[in-house]
DNA sequence: CCGCTCGGTGACAACGTTGTCCAGGGCCTA
DNA sequence: TAGGCCCTGGACAACGTTGTCACCGAGCGG
């Protein structure tokens, strides 16, 4: 039979409304909004009646509408590189925690180290109104950001800076931490060290190689071509880079290795081969203790929380110029960054 | 100079409407709909024209809006323990891919374990009027997600079952993983074998103690009430459980860990250990290949991907009744678990 | 040459909520 | 008892978007 709505249903698969409410409890629209929001001026009898209809026909409000009428969506957007990655679930988990404690939600989203989709997540992110915005840049450029920005959407970077556009930043000395990794090394013995880093668009990675450059200027010590491998953090190319430094007649004696994710790789390339090899990796792994590796700390959460905080001040009116902040890192020894040379 | 403007500023910081955009470009505002949604029917002078005014004003499509219209967010839910946690974080990942693979959007949470938590943040996913929501219950009562599921949110539990109501699940097999890990030990020789789990209120936590049973009493063996610990995962009463029961004149010759948490609590407890104590895991870890950590695998990227595939096809329209779907898990030896009894 | 179709375009209502303003009734005071 | 005030409750508009429908001019067939 004709179905004579004039618009079709796409109400949300009829969820009751707080006219229904109203109507149900036998007062008015903007009564129900009261009661729902707490706000004074509703008799305490009205108020149960309305309660009891809320209750009956399991009425919750829609915040999509309040949203649209208030400006404000109490939430924040989170792009990171990817949620599986044992240092970004740590990041994210703080941030949810500062974001909760202001009573917002958190929304994130993995850009796999793609600076097109990291573009796709924010604006997407910007097109929900998030009231701010934490970005782990995959890319290089954030000029599309500007209009957001200057829209009002609060905005934040970790671990790596925003490229072509002045906004916050927190992030972990990467230079100091490397510098002094290597010069670890290099005062256990070692003269011809490896690094092995992430891709050169990524600034940890460039930040980290400058590191052990310093670290071995500051020796007096050569840099070997062969010694520095900057590249993705596929296991296979790891590996390759790994084995190419400790081939040949002159293999380097120690490995510095760039994050958490090569670290994992040269430890398992490093583990069969029979003459020990000095490592010192930059992030902290979990087990890394039981496994005697000497790390480079940082800590993730703080990085979250810093970054979280800041965004927050921002959202309650600071307008301070765009600060860089930067956190120190702490050397774990434990083992594999105190081998000497052997050879 | 009174602000005579009947309602306040709350438009978002300012931001361009496609009302703005019209009158910018000199057409309608259901034509710069048409632009932005790609549909037919404009000439592609006007499409420049409208395309041209957006660039300008960095005009950006208010999605409340579109949402509050349209009755479909293209946004999912999904409520999770600890966003931190190896496991979580994976599991997280899959279900973003697969969302994004559909359109939509992924909105996650923590809930500390906590079924208060774990209902206020459902609730407040349902408020948004996310499309669907994938649970890992904290609690043990869904009732409260009733009224949600017949308003037409659909709604799969992972990892867990759901208390009380009648849903989709997915989960591994976590009695029989147990069971295939404790025969392991008991076919290397063990007679006398710990198990550490997590809280009882947990339902993975129940099974895996069960398999831990049936595996005992298929081999005839009796189970001594000082050898079974379940409790939080807390490092200090994970190291307390270990210890009581490797004290005493009979201890346990091997262990078997509930859960990631617990295993990497037992191997530092046991790693300084003069007497080798047999080990296995439920969970896999990373690195726990050198550590030579036998496990029992399940694939926390295959549970999330197969919840959030379920979720999506009954969001296009199937109906089929709540299912019980359960992953196999897999024995990965790697030595500790085929360390024999010493004693 | 008229009427009809058709493609492009815009006016308008509606989504569900909240802010503003007004009405009515009870109560207190003069 | 009249006047005024406070307190509760409701009518109405607006947030920015999309679906529906109507309009207009051009092209075409009769």
């Amino acid at each position: 039979m004709a179905e004579t709505a004039r618009h079709p249903a796409h109400r949300y698969g009829n969820r009751p409304t707080m006219k229904d409410v109203a109507a149900r409890a036998g007062v008015g629209l903007k009564t129900v909004s009261r009661v729902v929001n707490g706000e004074a001026g509703v008799t305490p009898d009205t108020e149960r009646r309305v309660q009891e209809a809320i209750e009956a026909l399991g009425f919750r409000r829609n915040d999509s509408a309040r949203v649209l009428r208030k400006g404000r969506t109490a939430s924040i957007g989170l792009v990171l590189e990817d949620l599986a990655d044992p240092f970004y679930g740590p990041l994210s988990r703080a941030v949810e925690e500062v974001a909760r404690a202001h009573g917002a939600l958190l929304i994130n989203g993995s850009s796999a180290e793609d600076p097109d989709r990291e573009q796709e997540l924010a604006l997407a992110l910007c097109a929900r109104r998030v009231d701010g915005l934490i970005v782990i840049p995959a890319g290089t450029d954030h000029r599309y950001l500007e209009p957001e920005i200057r829209a009002g959407i609060a905005t934040v970077f970790v671990d790596r800076p925003a490229g072509r556009i002045d906004a916050d930043v927190v992030l972990s000395d990467s230079f100091g931490g490397a510098r002094a990794g290597v010069a670890h090394l290099i005062a256990h013995g070692h003269r011809r060290i490896g690094f092995i880093g992430d891709q050169p668009r990524i600034h940890t990675a460039v930040e980290r190689l400058r590191g052990y450059r310093a670290a071995m200027e500051d020796a007096g010590l050569p840099v070997d071509d062969g010694w520095v491998s900057l590249g993705s953090t596929d296991p296979a190319r790891v590996r390759e880079a790994t084995a190419a430094m400790l081939a040949g007649p002159e293999p380097v004696t120690a490995i510095f290795a760039g994050n958490n994710r090569v670290t994992v790789t040269v430890v398992r390339e490093l583990a069969p081969r029979e003459r020990p090899v000095a490592l010192v990796g930059f992030d902290d792994i979990e087990l890394a203790d039981l496994l005697g590796i000497t790390v480079i700390a940082q800590d993730a959460a703080a990085l979250g929380r810093t970054a979280a905080e800041r965004l927050f001040r921002r959202l309650n009116g600071s307008d301070d110029a765009p600060a860089r902040i930067e956190l120190k890192t702490v050397l774990i020894p434990r083992g594999s960054g105190e081998i000497p040379p052997s050879s």
